[in-house]
RNA sequence: GCCCGCAUAGCUCAGCGGAUGAGAGCGUCGCCCUCCGAAGGCGAAGGCCCCAGGUUCGAGUCCUGGUGCGGGCACCA
């Protein structure tokens, strides 16, 4: 069972609407699609409120007010509706009875952390890939908040009736992992005792440092002073894999868990390569041929070149894309091809790959992929995440390989926890830059959002401790059978509006796959509730522990564990972990 | 030159096409603890929602064109 009260509601809208028309008193066969019910953006207006009249108007050849005071006749005649005014140019304000209120704490005790489930996605397959870093080292601060988005995004998409797999793909197949090859020999001959030879060019990292032993300790001096075609594939299986080992142990470290590793290399010499381009050559969006120089500033070693190309502007590409190096081999974009080809034939219905910012161009000839292998039938979505901007001290942290400031996933979460780091990253739009200040996350104050957030909730589990001490029943069986009539004063009923907006909250940001939404939401919800826990400092009556009245307690508790449960849940898709008690 | 993103209070940012009052936090100025944790709450001041057109019954929100900032622009991944 789910419990969406403002879908509730506007089904009773359509099905009066419906009514009207078989009572000739609207056309018959109007699209409803457009009758909306929403909260009213000032709560003085009312609980609800519904543009029925307004985007009918037209279609039936009625005037707003007329459809808006039929419908509101009808619609009070609701046991839930107390009111039902028409206001301003055909509005219908309504206002729902408190048992209706009292209903959806009773709802939120009941279905618990499943509260808010929604059916939306109904069973859509989708595949979110994200992080997909090269293995080649660590994972820095840009794919931390590509992995804590897309983590968060699967599990808003899943909350909401999505299938989800989550998906690394891992770039093990290009010329980057013989540079980490060639890297980790040079720490393999330096632990061997001869000095490490990094040439411009090579990764650097102190991390290829262990990398050099453990080859020592498998090879001991065998690969030595031997020609690179000796060792290079053996190192760099090595390698890549040690490199993978310590990128599951960073998501590890942020709470992220793929279903799915999918690897590039493994692509190679199966044939998936050639066969998706074969695909699109039946399609005819494959040809040989040369591409325009590009417009503005030429690049100094610009020369033409013949090389086999693919079609992308047939779907919605400004350029074609070479698929083939002029020497014959293949880009870095044909593995993209066939490994997208692959995620089509799996059966996905949507596809949501997650990308830094710096490869937005690469954005349409994906999609002209997708298009082109999928028939149109499978849709693309390339959410591109900005940079984060560190701060410290009051300053800006630059990053830089050399000046050994280069901050990690790791540094990140070590320094500041993995819940706030994942809460932080996600306040805001996917699409809009970040400023990561190591100060103000780790402060205990309502400039904090992840703290306050966690307050709250900390409150609610502080209540119910204090409640069973005092010898009042409080575990979530009992507060479910309160007797919630029992919550009728006007800050109480607020707080339960504020639960009631949780399921179609949790809709919105997954049509939006706007995961922020979420933090931005529990930010509100714990700010009411901190406001109706100061309430109870000038009104006794108000407090949620009711000394000697188990029954009231019981129902007032009720209240502050829903919001707790609501905000649980939340911080679950979130992958944040609520707080018992704050220290 | 082209492509993508962003532009809302002094600062950092929310805002799913809805209503003659555009929100939050910080900062500034006030107020509230013999009281479930005041690590909190309440209030005040503070806005040509970048500019110009357009669509719509209705635009901060959608479209077009500007301006400013950021990112990306032939075989590198």
């Amino acid at each position: 069972m789910q419990m969406n009260l403002f879908a509730e509601i506007r089904a009773l809208v359509v099905e009066s609407l419906a009514d009207m028309a078989t009572r000739g008193e609207l056309p018959a066969g109007l699209d409803m699609a457009n009758v909306a019910v929403e909260p009213p953006r000032d709560a003085a207006h009312g609980d609800m409120a519904t543009n029925a009249a307004m985007v009918l108007a037209k279609p039936a050849g009625l005037a707003p007010r007329v459809i808006a005071e039929t419908l509101a006749a009808r619609l009070a005649a609701d046991p839930r509706i107390t009111t039902a005014e028409v206001a301003g140019p055909g509005f219908l304000n309504l206002r729902l009875a408190p048992a209706v209120w009292q209903g959806v704490v009773g709802a939120a005790l009941t279905e618990g952390r499943d509260f808010g489930r929604s059916t939306l996605g109904q069973g859509t397959r989708v595949n979110v890939e994200f992080v997909s870093a090269n293995p080649t080292g660590p994972m820095h601060v840009g794919h931390t908040r590509g992995a804590v988005f897309g983590d968060a995004l699967a599990a808003l998409l899943d909350f909401a009736g999505f299938d989800v797999t989550r998906e690394y793909y891992i770039n093990d197949g290009g010329a980057q992992v013989d540079v980490l090859a060639r890297s980790a020999y040079e720490r393999y001959r330096e632990a061997n005792g001869l000095d490490p030879e990094i040439a411009e060019g090579l990764y650097p990292g102190d991390y290829l440092i262990p990398v050099g032993e453990a080859l020592k300790a498998k090879y001991g001096d065998t690969l030595l002073d031997r020609p690179e075609a000796d060792w290079l594939a053996e190192v760099r299986e090595f390698a890549t894999a040690e490199m993978m080992a310590m990128i599951r142990e960073d998501l590890a470290l942020l709470g992220v868990r793929m279903d799915v590793y999918s690897s590039e290399k493994a692509l190679y010499g199966t044939g998936k390569i050639e066969g998706a381009i074969d695909t699109l050559r039946g399609m005819g969006l494959i040809y040989e041929g040369t591409l325009e120089p590009p417009k503005g500033k030429l690049p100094e070693d610009w020369e033409e070149r013949e090389q086999t190309l693919f079609r992308s502007t047939a779907h919605g590409d400004d350029v074609d894309r070479p698929v083939k190096k002029s020497d014959g081999s293949w880009t870095y974009f044909a593995p993209d091809i066939a490994y997208h080809y692959d995620k089509v034939t799996r059966g996905y219905d949507l596809l949501i790959d997650i990308l830094g910012a710096d490869h937005g161009g690469y954005v349409k000839r994906l999609k002209a992929v997708v298009s082109a292998l999928s028939g149109g039938k499978v849709p693309l979505e390339v959410k591109l995440i900005q940079l984060v901007k560190l701060w410290k001290n009051g300053a800006p942290f630059k990053m830089s390989k050399r000046a050994g400031t280069f901050v990690t996933l790791r540094d990140v979460v070590e320094q500041a926890g993995a819940d706030v780091t994942r809460f932080v990253m996600l306040t805001r739009k996917n699409d809009a830059a970040l400023d990561f200040d190591f100060d103000k996350v780790l402060e205990q104050s309502k400039d904090n959002p992840v703290w306050y957030v966690q307050y709250a909730h900390a409150r609610v589990s502080s209540v119910i401790r204090k409640a069973t001490a005092a010898g009042i029943a409080a575990d979530d069986a009992t507060l479910a059978a309160a007797d919630l009539a029992k919550l009728g004063h006007e800050a109480e009923i607020g707080l339960a509006k504020k639960i009631a907006e949780w399921p179609r909250l949790v809709e919105i940001a997954a049509r939006g796959q706007e995961p922020h939404r979420i933090a931005f939401y529990l930010y509100e919800l714990a700010s009411d509730l901190h406001a109706l826990w100061n309430r109870g400092n000038d009104d006794a009556s108000l407090r949620f522990l009711q000394e000697g009245d188990a029954a009231t307690s019981q129902a007032k508790i009720a209240l502050a564990r829903a919001t707790g449960v609501v905000i649980s849940a939340g911080l679950g898709i979130l992958g944040v972990t609520p707080a018992e008690e704050m220290r």
